[in-house]
DNA sequence: TTTTTTAAGGTTGGTTTAAGGTTGACCCTC
DNA sequence: GAGGGTCAACCTTAAACCAACCTTAAAAAA
């Protein structure tokens, strides 16, 4: 699961990625804009936020957010405790409050609940989709009781399909989510790895899930027609 | 959805481009004249007006514009905040006002609130003409429950033809809208559309909506006769 | 070794062009 | 004003073209 820190503290920015590097894979904002537009890709399944930032505040960087429709959980980071903040931060949409400084377990009971809370059970690590089971965990899945033999990125793309399913996913969305922004590979891969995991669902029928929208991208349907 | 940015700055017009491309696909004028032929064009959705400008400026523009009775929303550009240039932009019709330098959230804000207010949500991603159901966001159309098999290019003219039902577009709109003013393609394209598009909605009898008025344009028309 | 990336050629299907057919406005003649 | 001719605008079809996508395999990295 990925994770967003928009925190100028560089230190303690690296802290909780430090912390949370078990459950989550976590990208660094370091000003409101920054954390703006990464927050716009919509890849993201939890966002840290500070209120006090560089060239945006927290406010509203989250507000922007909200408006456009991308509803990823939000914690929201504070030095002040003043009930004011609370309130602003949740009517622009905040989904949970964390008073600086905090306690390291602190943080990671408040993440917990937060994913608990989508649904994406942390201790449920399986996620399905028709008789296909992926355990996140082992990075295994499962079909009619065979394991399916997928490599680390074609699992992730899968799982990033099944997450997504009914919705088309852009080549850059994908590319973003599984290589991450700054990476130098080619927009192809994309391709090749939807070519090779449509290869290793074939044998049971489940290619026919996975389908190309031309010029828009791929997405994972219930219905194979 | 186009928008059109009038504005002899290079940097600032391109910067502005790469903050609304989620939500618009813009089109750049870097001088009066250019801009008011352009916009004379009434096919896009918003347009961003500089005052200070080249050849002719944004009031002159604005008012030459409405007078044409063209009431694209238009949001004006200064670099000054005098309370009096802000009354001659009202007057003359502009629908809002950025004191520059602005942030970028700002200027989004204001383009959402401008579109909004048009009616046609951003969040609202299905359109309708009587039973047929346009979903913007995965580019399908559906009519009876049966799903229209639609191409880029079909969809993106039905779209556009239902945003403007019971008005007459000319060929040259259209073309300018959907290949764009530098395309070299030759404007028989819209009529092979026309056809293909009629086709594809002959089953459900919805191609007897699609009207052609000899020498002036196409019309999606609510009442077929 | 296993996984990831690049490269190259093949395939698909949307887009454009071209060519011939149809329609309707306009004019002329009776 | 009825009939007919003419022409430009528009319709329709189908083939050609081209960009997006697929697939494979070899090279590079881990």
């Amino acid at each position: 699961m990925k994770l967003l820190i928009i925190e100028d503290d560089k230190y303690l920015s690296d802290s909780i990625c430090e912390t949370t590097k078990e459950m989550f894979e976590a990208e660094q904002a370091f000003d409101g804009e920054e954390g703006l537009f990464l927050a716009e890709q919509n890849i993201f399944d939890v966002i840290i936020l500070d209120i006090m930032l560089p060239s945006m505040n927290g406010y509203e960087v989250l507000s922007n957010l909200r408006k456009q429709n991308i509803t990823t959980p939000v914690i929201m980071l504070t030095a002040k405790d003043g009930i004011d903040d609370k309130i602003q931060g949740f009517k622009v949409g905040a989904d949970d409050y964390l008073v600086k400084p905090f306690h390291r377990e602190e943080l990671l009971l408040r993440l917990e609940a937060m994913v608990r809370r989508l649904g994406n059970l942390l201790k449920e690590n399986v996620i399905t989709f028709k008789d296909l089971k992926l355990n996140i965990k082992n990075k295994t899945a499962e079909l009619d009781g065979e394991l399916l033999k997928l490599n680390g990125k074609q699992f992730d793309l899968l799982e990033y399909l099944i997450n997504n399913k009914n919705a088309i996913l852009t080549k850059e969305q994908i590319f973003d989510r599984i290589w991450g922004f700054e990476s130098d590979t080619s927009m192809t891969v994309v391709e090749v790895y939807a070519s090779n995991l449509r290869k290793n669902l074939k044998k049971h029928g489940y290619d026919q899930f996975i389908k190309t929208y031309r010029g828009l991208g791929y997405m994972l349907a219930d219905s194979g027609d």
